[in-house]
DNA sequence: TCTGGGGTCCTAGGACCC
DNA sequence: TCTGGGGTCCTAGGACCC
């Protein structure tokens, strides 16, 4: 998708149409730009840059806060456009989707026939533009795609890859990023075709397997890599997380602790949503200077209660916070499981009740919302959460459930 | 200019096991 | 009195993507 947040902002409010348009926060917050209309674009404002960056380069831009609800909603209409062209459909992010269009040709025609008909459909049923890369990897299909922005198809025939490749910034290749970009243009390389006149131990001792894959692509040949697995079958999350970058850095405890349960309540929903229990519990923590560390955990068994992570995010937080003011904390879960695991020879009871006790917390914030429950956990002194960790009936305060 | 939040994948060292 | 080779797991950090 073109633009895409400033393009869905677009649509609820048409005043907005060819302004500078910042989709990200307000002009003065930490934060960094999400999305930029293309009239922002013109100031040297791009997506990643700081807000604030943003806003002296382009003042008389209008900042929005955006709309995450929205775009998930657009995305999952496009979705649904994409599936009637094949079921071998990838959403590779919330604007971006990958079609396996292998034997579709008698019911959609040649590619570029097939590219105009869907994109035809998705601005039919979205009035939102689209960029199409056509070719026989996702690699190249996603460069061209890139390349044919704004509104465009592109088609790059087959046999055509390595020419059309060679020409461009090394920086056009996803994976690609500021570092790898670098190292190439120390070893004189700019272009992708620069790539492909390496030798290829040289490439693999220098970049490793993934930039030898590229070479071998940049010569034209069908070197594999994570770019050309199967499209189709989502695959499950492997980590959930929640981080929060406070509005100025703090060093009191107590508030440090209640983000801390805070974020770990999130991701613990999280992980009941996706019905998968996590192993291992990683903590951020990033000073005022932005120097940032992570300390993960393993446990011994998988959980999915808040308390537990929590506990575990507190511990690893407690053993390495300097007492310096903190800029970001982080709470994250990973390594995931079916199940708790038997590794607990002795029945907790506890777990029962935590279990009950959180069903009907979800059940509450599916109907009324993330608000419909707050969290009394994170107001609580330590000794009072140690007391409603050993039996969640000593939770305070009906009000809050009622609500 | 002062740097978000959600992810994935990769590397590398050390512990530990056979 | 100098010490292998293979594997897995855990931990920390970093590049990169949208």
């Amino acid at each position: 998708m073109d633009a895409f947040f400033v393009s869905v902002e677009e649509l609820f409010d048409p005043s907005l149409k060819g302004k500078p348009v910042v989709v990200g926060g307000k002009a003065d917050q930490r934060g960094v730009v999400s999305a930029a209309s293309y009239a922002a674009r013109k100031f040297g404002v791009h997506s990643a840059m700081p807000l604030r960056t943003a806003h002296k380069l382009c003042p008389q831009a209008i900042f929005v806060e955006g709309h995450r609800e929205r775009y998930s909603e657009y995305s999952r209409r496009v979705y649904e456009v994409l599936q009637r062209f094949t079921p071998r459909v990838e959403m590779a992010s919330i604007d971006e989707a990958y079609l396996d269009m292998t034997g579709t040709e008698r019911l959609h025609g040649p590619p570029l026939e097939a590219a105009h008909k869907l994109h035809n459909a998705v601005t039919e049923a979205t009035k939102l533009n689209c960029s199409i890369g056509i070719a026989t990897s996702r690699l190249v299909a996603k460069v061209s795609s890139d390349q044919a922005k704004p509104n465009g198809v592109l088609w790059i025939v087959p046999g055509q890859e390595a020419d059309f490749l060679a020409p461009l910034d090394i920086r056009k290749i996803p994976g690609v990023g500021k570092v790898t970009e670098q190292n190439m243009h120390a070893c004189g390389i700019r272009k992708v075709g620069d790539l492909a006149k390496l030798g290829a131990a040289f490439v693999e001792q220098r970049f490793g397997q993934w930039g030898l894959a590229l070479a071998g692509k940049a010569r034209g040949l069908d070197a594999g890599g994570w770019f050309d697995g199967e499209i189709g079958d989502g695959h499950d999350p492997k980590s959930v997380s929640h981080e929060h970058t406070f509005m100025t850095d703090t060093a009191d405890a107590d508030q440090l602790d209640s983000m801390l349960t805070k974020l770990s309540e999130k991701v613990a929903r999280r992980l009941r949503d996706h019905g998968v229990f996590s192993r291992t519990v990683q903590i951020k923590l990033r000073y005022s200077d932005f120097t940032t560390f992570t300390r993960s955990k393993t446990l011994d068994h998988a959980t999915q209660i808040d308390t537990e992570l929590a506990e575990a995010a507190r511990a690893l937080f407690h053993k390495s916070w300097t007492k310096q003011p903190v800029r970001l904390l982080g709470v994250y879960a990973q390594q995931f499981e079916a199940n708790e695991g038997q590794t607990s020879l002795i029945a907790e009871p506890r777990t029962d009740g935590w279990r009950k006790a959180l069903a009907a917390v979800d059940k509450i914030r599916g109907k009324y919302g993330d608000d419909g429950i707050v969290s009394l956990a994170a107001g609580m002194s330590a000794q009072f959460r140690a007391k409603v960790h050993e039996n969640p009936e000593n939770l305070p305060g009906k009000e809050p459930a009622k609500k």
